[in-house]
DNA sequence: GCCGTTTTCGGCCCGACTGTTTTCAGTCG
């Protein structure tokens, strides 16, 4: 009999550091930019890769295969596992001075930031590093971004986007599914309930043999560390980083133990308290394949995942009064699109096209502003001659019609970036911040509800300027501006960007329960980018928004009536 | 260093504004 491999010594994500550490050193040597980003991108690739790298290595598999690893990042991966180290990085690390060697190790902290941090706290170790982040010096002395930086790069960070985390959950469930040998996997949690920042992952599964199971998940991503385990559950740490609970369960009592895996803390809570006790149902004899078998025990309708958030939605599922939630075959229209005018990637009829492939009724296109230039901003005067360019091509093409808008920046002193006598030849405006972030709360608002008070605004677009684990958005108080709105007749965006999910679900509630509409709107910026709308939809379903609350629904004939001011 | 429906070289966004780290790097889409 053959022996079986010795274990990985190695796991993807140690293999992977090696890489960053190496870009990172790469690029305090001022070495080609697009090497050092090679580098990093291949190490992106591997740690995601369920497959053990080392075994790849050991069983002779060619690396190259793999999207971003060619010939020489191939070479460098099959010398870190063969020989345990990697000849350049470790070169490079002992002409570095010792101080640098340190912070290297940490893979993501950027060598040069961090040395303005020591010359002006006059300190010259991680250690000390680590102690003014806690005591919030760094970001007193040398701001909030340079905080986050060492902040993010320091402390292991573990969540991730609800996109990022839809390529983790797609590569476990086929590895559950064709590896584990298990007939059934549903992703649940955070993931399901369509969260925006996914704290970790988890999965309900059905499988005859749970603990080969087990065996198999701990050699995922080349090794994951067996947290705890039981007869039906067990968390691993995956090599990443990520945090990934899998629970079994028989197929009779399915619906349970999905509602269970799916609910929030304070959703299950308010089950409990309402005397729904999902124990009872699971104890019992009776079967409960699906969700809906299992509320309708408890005395409730089918309540949707991503309303499982303990507000009010036990309350109304008792009372059969849940909203429809929109859904994707609700959209009419597109409200937020660029074309190669700006700084999108296809030109308006090609956009045209891809938005008439979907269905969809209307598409406006909604190019930048003069101002910004970096993302190429019409000039007024070429405004113009899209609009009527447009007016020509809506003669002439059938299917959809091309609706004429446009990205207005609100600039500092709260004014639109093109002149009313423009404006007013437009169906209607998206009127977006993007510059001068670091405005206080009170000044940042009082420029938006300027703006609003324009008669031309009509959506507010990415109302906060967040950007999902990167930057907070700058501070408005939503309140006054939601309030503003409707007194004005204005309405919000909630831009489905995967980065922004800007408004977040709870301010889409608090707009929703003031009266004011909103569009779900992709800002994309190319024919695939439409496909973005399902993010937002999601969202949209979060803050409890049905079809008739949201703009982009309606027909255009009804869509014109309502934004008219 | 990677990559190719413009395929073995020459690309891989980019350009103006902001403002403190202070005269250049970070930032905005």
């Amino acid at each position: 009999m053959k022996d079986q491999p010795a274990p990985p010594l190695l796991s993807n994500a140690e293999i992977a550091d090696r890489l960053t550490s190496l870009a990172q050193l790469l690029s305090t040597q001022k070495e080609n930019p697009f090497k050092v980003k090679a580098y990093r991108r291949a190490a992106e690739t591997i740690r995601a890769l369920p497959d053990s790298v080392e075994d790849l290595v050991r069983r002779d598999v060619d690396l190259t295969e793999y999207s971003r690893i060619g010939k020489g990042i191939s070479n460098a991966i099959r010398e870190i596992v063969l020989s345990g180290s990697l000849r350049k990085l470790e070169s490079l690390r002992s002409q570095v001075t010792p101080e640098v060697a340190a912070i290297n190790e940490y893979p993501r902290l950027d060598p040069k930031r961090v040395l303005r941090i020591y010359k002006k706290l006059k300190i010259s170790s991680i250690e000390a590093l680590k102690e003014k982040l806690e005591t919030g010096e760094i970001a007193r002395t040398l701001g909030v971004r340079m905080d986050q930086h060492v902040r993010q790069a320091l402390i292991e960070r573990r969540e991730m986007p609800l996109y990022d985390a839809e390529d983790v959950v797609s590569a476990v469930e086929e590895y559950l599914l064709n590896r584990c040998g298990v007939s059934r996997a549903e992703a649940t949690g955070d993931y399901r309930r369509r969260v925006e920042i996914i704290p970790e992952i988890s999965f309900l599964i059905e499988t005859g043999d749970f603990p080969a199971v087990i065996a198999k998940l701990e050699r995922y991503g080349g090794k994951s560390e067996l947290l705890d385990s039981g007869d039906s559950r067990a968390i691993f740490r995956l090599s990443s980083g990520t945090k990934l609970t899998v629970e079994a369960a028989r197929k009779e009592k399915w619906g349970v133990a999905l509602i269970a895996c799916t609910g929030s803390e304070n959703h299950l809570r308010k089950l409990a308290d309402a005397g729904r006790n999902l124990k009872d149902l699971a104890k019992s004899k009776q079967s409960f394949p699906d969700e809906t078998a299992a509320y309708t025990k408890l005395g409730l309708s089918f309540i949707e995942p991503e309303l499982r958030e303990g507000r009010d939605e036990v309350e109304l599922a008792a009372r059969s009064s849940l909203p429809v939630l929109v859904r994707a075959t609700d959209i009419r229209g597109e409200l937020h699109a660029h074309s190669t005018s700006s700084d999108g990637s296809h030109t308006i009829e090609q956009m045209a096209a891809g938005a008439r492939e979907k269905g969809y009724e209307y598409l406006g296109i909604s190019d930048h502003s003069q101002s910004l230039k970096i993302a190429r901003g019409v000039p007024v005067k070429d405004l113009w001659l899209q609009i009527r360019f447009i007016d020509k091509l809506n003669q002439k093409i059938s299917g959809i019609r091309i609706l004429k808008s446009a990205e207005v920046d609100i600039l500092a002193d709260g004014s639109l970036d093109y002149p009313d006598e423009r404006l007013r030849e437009l169906d209607y405006t998206v009127c977006s911040i993007h510059s001068r972030f670091a405005l206080g709360k009170t000044e940042q608002t009082e420029r938006i509800l300027r703006a609003m008070d324009n008669r031309y605004f009509t959506i507010l677009g990415h109302p906060t300027g967040r950007l999902l684990l990167k930057r907070p958005g700058y501070e408005i108080d939503m309140q006054r501006v939601i309030e503003h709105a409707r007194k004005n007749g204005c309405f919000f965006e909630i831009n489905s960007s995967p980065d922004r999910l800007d408004l977040s679900a709870e301010n889409a509630r608090l707009s929703r329960d003031a009266g004011v509409k909103i569009a779900i709107s992709t800002d994309a910026h190319s024919i695939r980018e439409l496909d973005y709308i399902n993010w937002g939809i999601d969202q949209a379903r979060r803050a409890g928004l049905a079809g008739g609350e949201v703009l982009n629904c309606l027909a255009w004939p009804e869509l014109q009536r309502i934004i008219k001011r």
